[in-house]
RNA sequence: GCCCCCUUCGUCUAGUGGCCCAGGACGUUGGCUUCUCAUGCCGAAAACAGGGGUUCGACUCCCCUAGGGGGUACCA
């Protein structure tokens, strides 16, 4: 083997900072990370900018950000190959007196003259016959160089002896191979992994986020039909005009903005592409570590569920698979509620905490002193940490604000001549009677209330359920009262009363 | 078009010639527990892309076909 095979090993991240970290870039990053740790290496961050146009200070900063969420840590860097233009020009310089590259157009080129082969360490032996082979640009008009020539001369010159990134590069190794031999640099060992898809085969993009809002906003219209509500509603969400909204859904532009304007509207989640997407919808960094992983590796022996540890000594280039893998989020979502529902009851309360306070601002307030009981509830019911606002929306809302699901209200309350409404407005009065409202006594109340009716408890809880919630569907009741609070329920109770008795269906409707 | 790569349940995967009438996980689904939801527990359905070889024996090796991904930029 021709590469550098003894001594430290040196991996090295080079995102080019056109955009946010994304899935791809994420798990390239793991791999390489791992690989280091596992052998005590440097992982190195180097940032490709070579590209004038799209890459940006912003988005290295947030690339930077999400890598320290996630955990993942390096030990130089970050460089930047924009600042490191002399290096790329003695090299050519080199190339050219050596006759291996000449001017064309204002660009430099490479000469590709002769067959190329190199060992990828997933992928086995690559040849490619000069014939498909065509001389390359390695430094563009503009002075920079290309991505090609900045890689070769920074992983020599940073002694990287692993290159591990996305498969669409394994194409481009030709011509790193050839430049390489040309220079007389040894060459790293390559490491090429599978590539990350959607569900539905095609490949993962932050467009993804763009199209689901575009056909949330018109499934919408072709519903309700008002273009113009829609976007004066999305755009008190955004500072982004109605015009411009308008051309979002028509297509001529792709503002992300205006697409979360317009999942917020509709109550729609739109796909996470981007790691803070993940971050920001309530997703655990080791969780996601662990999925991501799994996207092209597995450790064997049927284990899947593992932290950042276990990742960097077991990680090696023999268990990475060959073919794409596509990206499955139910199966994040599920990895994501086991490992919370393994928190201890104090972990958990204290991260739901933390981001409640961070993406919820005035949320917990609204809980007054009852927040370990509803961080304890939802703990088994989330999947995510946004979950709990999600799921549990109704204690946040005013107690004139409730929304009854009218199926619900149906089959708990109006149906069979009002019966639920009848014991509810019963039960009212016992709970209000009720001084000790505290999980116990409440279920006590309500339990003895049932005995005493001959009711089934379902038959009790259910219609309350409805009454203050507004559908079947919370907490075990007691909990979800006290959460609430007393004069809360009691004034949900009595709302619900004057709103729905006068819809109070026959027992037998004959249809 | 040309070149390179890939192909096990719907999805992620285990499997490196006999241990496999293929194992695990998510999802789907039946049941139990139950005030709803959820959790928990017990079951079920579900795959070696197709066709040729090689071999006593092929999911595992070779070839062809089909399908998928990537490259073919003065993007990375």
């Amino acid at each position: 083997m021709s590469g550098p095979t003894t001594g430290q090993v040196i991996t090295r991240f080079a995102p080019s900072p056109t955009g946010a970290l994304h899935v791809g870039g994420a798990r390239t990053a793991l791999f390489n990370w791992a690989f280091a740790r596992h052998h005590d290496g440097k992982f190195i961050l180097r940032f490709e900018d070579t590209d004038q146009n799209r890459s940006s200070d912003q988005s290295a900063q947030s690339i930077l950000e999400d890598l320290q969420w996630l955990g993942i840590d390096f030990d130089q860097g970050p460089f930047r190959q924009s600042e490191r233009l002399n290096h790329y020009n003695q090299h050519i310089d080199r190339l050219l007196a050596d006759g291996y590259a000449y001017e064309d157009g204002g660009a430099i080129r490479f000469r590709m003259n002769s067959d190329v082969a190199f060992d990828d360490a997933v992928y086995g032996h690559i040849e490619v016959k000069a014939r498909e082979l065509e001389d390359f640009v390695i430094r563009k008009a503009d002075g920079f160089p290309t991505f090609h020539l900045a890689v070769v001369v920074d992983d020599a010159l940073m002694n990287v002896t692993h290159v591990i990134r996305g498969q669409e590069h394994l194409t481009n190794t030709t011509k790193h191979v050839a430049l390489q031999d040309a220079l007389a640099y040894a060459r790293p060992v390559f490491t090429h992994t599978p590539t990350i898809l959607n569900p539905d085969g095609s490949k993962m993009s932050k467009r993804d986020k763009a199209k689901a809002a575009r056909e949330a906003a018109r499934s919408w219209l072709k519903a309700h039909g008002d273009l113009e509500d829609l976007a004066k509603q999305c755009a008190q969400k955004c500072d982004k005009s109605m015009d411009a909204i308008a051309d979002f859904i028509e297509k001529r532009t792709d503002d992300i903005e205006v697409g979360q304007a317009i999942a917020k509207v509709l109550e729609v989640s739109l796909p996470e592409t981007e790691i803070e997407d993940f971050r920001s919808n309530g997703y655990l960094p080791d969780v996601l570590c662990n999925y991501l992983a799994l996207l092209g590796w597995s450790p064997g022996n049927d284990v899947e569920r593992f932290d950042l540890t276990f990742l960097k000594e077991h990680f090696g280039f023999d268990r990475i698979n060959k073919s794409n893998a596509h990206f499955d989020r139910e199966k994040l979502r599920a990895f994501n509620g086991g490992t919370i529902r393994q928190l201890p009851p104090g972990d958990w309360s204290a991260m739901l905490r933390s981001y409640m306070l961070e993406s919820r601002p005035g949320q917990i307030e609204k809980l007054d002193d009852h927040f370990t009981l509803f961080a304890d509830c939802y703990h088994e019911r989330s999947q995510t940490l946004d979950d709990p606002t999600r799921l549990g929306k109704a204690f946040f809302m005013g107690n004139d604000q409730v929304e009854y699901d009218a199926k619900a209200v149906k089959k708990q309350l109006t149906r069979s001549n009002g019966e639920g409404l009848n014991s509810l407005r019963q039960l009212a009065l016992q709970l209000d009677a009720c001084n000790d409202w505290s999980p116990k006594a409440v279920d006590e109340t309500i339990t003895t209330f049932a005995d005493k009716n001959g009711l089934g408890l379902g038959r009790v809880a259910q219609p309350l359920r409805v009454a203050v919630m507004g559908n079947a569907v919370s907490p075990p009741i007691g909990d979800t009262l006290v959460i609430l609070g007393k004069v809360a329920t009691l004034e949900r109770i009595g709302r619900c009363l004057r709103l729905h008795s006068g819809n109070i269906s026959p027992r037998h409707t004959g249809g």
